[in-house]
RNA sequence: GGGCAGUUGGCGGAGUGGUCAAUCGCACUUGACUGUAAAUCAAGCGCCCUUGCGGCUACGUAGGUUCGAAUCCUACACUGCCCA
């Protein structure tokens, strides 16, 4: 792809607001290496496929050339971005943070090239700030301005509390700017305020303001925004089959959006998709495709292929099942090998499940829960058709 | 510091002494249909044992009244609004 090209195409592609857009395009132009931030709180242990959008961009300015300066908020997730969130979030502890960040790199790796990535720690400077020092950067912001934001202002008027421990944050995550002297910084379509934040604190701290890019945001699996609170997130480290899976199950107004913001499809590509949808074209098929494309960004493109095909295999051929895992049990009634293996989450479950005839042993339909099973049995369970090998144990 | 209102299952929101494990809507699970999509229809949706009009735990927390409380009383906690 030419170099203009790919400019634009990180100006457009999956962006959501861009401030000030003319000065990062000529800056993009300029050939100077820029500086580019990007904040990450270690809230939850794996990057889904909504997270990864902003990453992404950043993987397109680093293949220009430009340094990604990527900070760790290990001081900033003990306080707690109140930006995508209706209710307060709470604060993390510093256990919880560590357990988060032990497997993020390897995660991060799969997107960004880590080796030329710079990896800051933002408790670095901002554990070092004294009272005077906070009082100065909230100097930058009016109560007035901090209300009027959008999330904040819905807590109001719906009658909830807000901390002021949560007015803080916008002003660390701008600090963080200052303390790396970003020239851009990235963000999700909710961290709208916080980069801009940075911008105005920046200013006070005489750097010149950064640009800001925010991209877009992606729903999950049922619909709703993909987060982590409302599991309904595909995550980067999903196994090849699940992740597939889940792409299948996406709704079809999504297949598109899906394309361009998590996969590497052209333009040009993207309407011929678009095209063949609007010809009539099955759009389970052009999901399968969009399935195979994600499986092959994160894992492989062999195991792309195997994930259709055992997907093929499981559901459009009348579900004969090819893995089954093993569980290691003498045997015992349905109901409790269910529970045991942990297909159904209580004994209540396990019967509603066999009396809703979504429970298949050796293949065929049982609706008696108290039918002892034994080694050698196969048991299927659920919509998934998750599957276990009972084995002697 | 004072006054008023509120706290019910994932969410919203009924319920003001027994028939309440708690109306209803959303969400969710499962089945039919299908493309593991959507729409529609059906069933389910605290836990345990089981199939009995069973047991246990639950309606902010802790006590109390009562044969019996989500429902009444007291204290405490939390939230909102108003006054200072």
């Amino acid at each position: 792809m030419a170099h203009e090209q790919k400019i634009k195409e990180i100006l457009e592609r999956g962006v959501e607001d861009v401030i000030v857009k003319e000065h990062l395009e000529t800056a993009l132009r300029s050939g100077k290496k820029l500086r580019v931030k990007f904040g990450i709180d270690p809230t939850g242990p794996k990057i889904h496929l909504g997270r990864a959008i902003p990453l992404r961009k950043l993987r397109a300015f680093q293949e220009l050339g430009h340094t990604i300066v990527l900070i760790i908020g290990d001081f900033t997730a003990t306080i707690g971005d109140p930006s995508d969130k209706l209710s307060k979030r709470p604060m993390l502890t510093e256990q919880q943070i560590g357990e988060n960040m032990r497997t993020y790199e390897q995660q991060l790796g799969k997107i960004l090239d880590i080796q030329h990535t710079e990896i800051r720690y933002n408790s670095e400077w901002l554990g070092k700030l004294n009272f005077q020092e906070i009082a100065q950067l909230a100097e930058c912001f009016s109560v007035q301005q901090m209300t009027a934001r959008r999330n904040f202002k819905d807590r109001i008027d719906a009658g909830e509390e807000i901390g002021m421990r949560e007015f803080l944050y916008p002003l660390m995550q701008g600090y963080d700017s200052v303390a790396v002297q970003a020239d851009v910084e990235v963000g999700g379509f909710d961290q709208l305020f916080n980069v801009k934040a940075g911008r105005a604190i920046q200013k006070q701290y005489g750097q010149p303001e950064q640009d800001v890019l925010t991209t877009q945001m992606l729903e999950g699996t049922d619909g709703r925004k993909m987060s982590t609170s409302w599991g309904n997130v595909i995550t980067i480290v999903d196994e090849p089959n699940d992740m597939f899976g889940k792409i299948m199950a996406l709704k079809d107004e999504l297949i598109l959006k899906y394309f361009w913001l998590c996969t590497d499809v052209s333009q040009d590509e993207l309407d011929d998709y678009q095209k063949r949808i609007t010809k009539g074209a099955n759009p389970r098929d052009i999901k399968i495709e969009l399935g195979k494309k994600i499986v092959a960004l994160y894992h492989s493109q062999e195991a792309a292929e195997n994930a259709a095909d055992e997907w093929e295999k499981k559901f459009s051929k009348g579900g004969s099942v090819a893995e089954a895992r093993e569980f290691k049990s003498a045997g015992g009634s349905l109901k409790t090998i269910l529970v045991e293996s942990g297909l159904a989450e209580s004994g209540s479950a396990a019967v509603r499940l066999v009396e809703g005839k979504s429970v298949l042993v050796n293949g065929a339909v049982e609706t008696d829960w108290k039918t002892e099973v034994k080694p050698g049995d196969t048991i299927q369970a659920g919509k998934k058709k998750e599957t276990i090998t009972i084995i002697n144990g």
